[in-house]
DNA sequence: TGAATAGTGTCTTTCAGACAATATGCC
DNA sequence: GGCATATTGTCTGAAAGACACTATTCA
């Protein structure tokens, strides 16, 4: 048996432990990334695993996900859904633990990591190249992805990864980066000019034609397309 | 304070626990239903709520709505999906209770209730005509008729309701039951035959024209539309 | 004026929705 | 032949997808 095990006993709980664990995803360096912590203690010293920990007694799931989030990034008020809850019962060695997960979609620009966290060791990494990870967090990143791509489409999440402001090519960025495919400019525009509404701001570049700054319209549903 | 609370302290106890509730529905005389237990004892003595009970310590969580699901319904085999957990620190007066709840699909004539239970009052309603139900059991079974009615649109849960071999009015019908609108014969058809075959039966109702039985295609993926 | 990026319109195909007549089997 | 139910096609409008040129700014 290995020696951090011996301090638990799986017969010994009557009851599972319940985490919340949060796939935090941002845009950065035109990669949807993904927040991870390094973990210092066993099991999976050393690896790479998803914020999170155990709820507290008088707190909902939701709260406990804001705590969390808030914790590691510093920033309050972002887009937080629940995302699946992963209950197998060995999925950690020492003993049951039910992981409710959520996703969170951050702007780069808000983001002030270690403020609060001197300790812990802390980085994004692109989706597409995840490091080994703790537990089954592959999994859940990996679902979570998945849920992302498919919002994307008839939801307005995308906007929840830029500014209040920003040009239709960076919006389309957003979606190119997610979906993992390039997209037809006019098409693009065409399809998404009724979710926007055209400020009076331009942006420079430095090169190139300037762009018109747009903002999401105010009275728009979460779920817009059918 | 109330007498069926005194045994409990929600200080005393460290962590939360767990249940599994499952929202199973048929459709049965024409209307869409869910299955009720009558609960026996506080709290909500009397009250309906959801078929569920505390998780296992070494069974994982679709494995405990397995369980559940058998001893209500006896019934294997089914459409079973993950619909969300509720966590609200106060959605149980005794103490922390954490919900992981899913949702089932049964075809009616599979039912044979109570072949098990005779202790249970064991009751299908239909989800419009709800009784006083028991924690937050009436916002799960709306969750889970709102999560139903949508991936009815784009998967294949539709067919879950009905035989093997099912004729293409009996198919609209749990469609219009479901989605709690009339729908065009000829615009459905066009829409479904993509995902069913004929087979060379027929069925005969006593008075009208028979029908054709066909059964889903084979290599039909569950979610299918775009 | 050349490089770089922003912005725009047409045609075709596909899909959703409205709509009614014919076919089959039983009595 | 009358009744009850099953089956089928066309037209129209909307949205998706393919596709290329012009506009604006800076160096």
């Amino acid at each position: 048996m290995k020696p951090y095990l011996k301090n638990y006993d799986r017969n010994k709980s009557e009851h599972p432990r319940v985490t919340v664990n949060i796939v935090i995803f941002t845009i950065k360096d035109e990669e949807l990334k993904v927040l991870l912590v390094k973990r210092i203690v066993e099991p999976y010293k050393n690896s790479w695993a998803l914020p999170g920990g155990f709820i507290k007694i008088n707190e909902s799931l939701e709260d406990a996900a804001k705590r969390e989030l808030f914790e590691e990034t510093n920033v309050k008020n972002i887009y937080l859904e629940q995302l699946y809850t992963f209950g197998d019962p060995n999925r950690d060695p020492r003993t049951r633990v039910i992981a409710v997960t959520y996703f969170a979609l951050i702007k780069n620009e808000n983001i002030n990591l270690k403020a609060k966290n001197q300790a812990k060791e802390l980085q994004w990494f692109n989706v597409k190249k995840l490091p080994e990870l703790a537990f089954d967090h592959k999994k859940i990143i990996d679902y979570a992805v998945q849920r992302l791509k498919y919002k994307l489409e008839y939801t307005t999440v995308g906007f929840k990864l830029l500014n209040k402001e920003f040009t239709l090519t960076e919006l389309q960025r957003v979606y190119e980066i997610i979906l993992n495919k390039k997209l037809d400019k006019r098409n693009f525009r065409k399809w998404i000019k009724p979710l926007v509404k055209r400020t009076n701001k331009k942006v420079v570049h430095g090169v190139g034609r300037p762009a018109w700054l747009y903002v999401m319209k105010n009275n728009l549903k979460f779920i817009w397309r059918k």
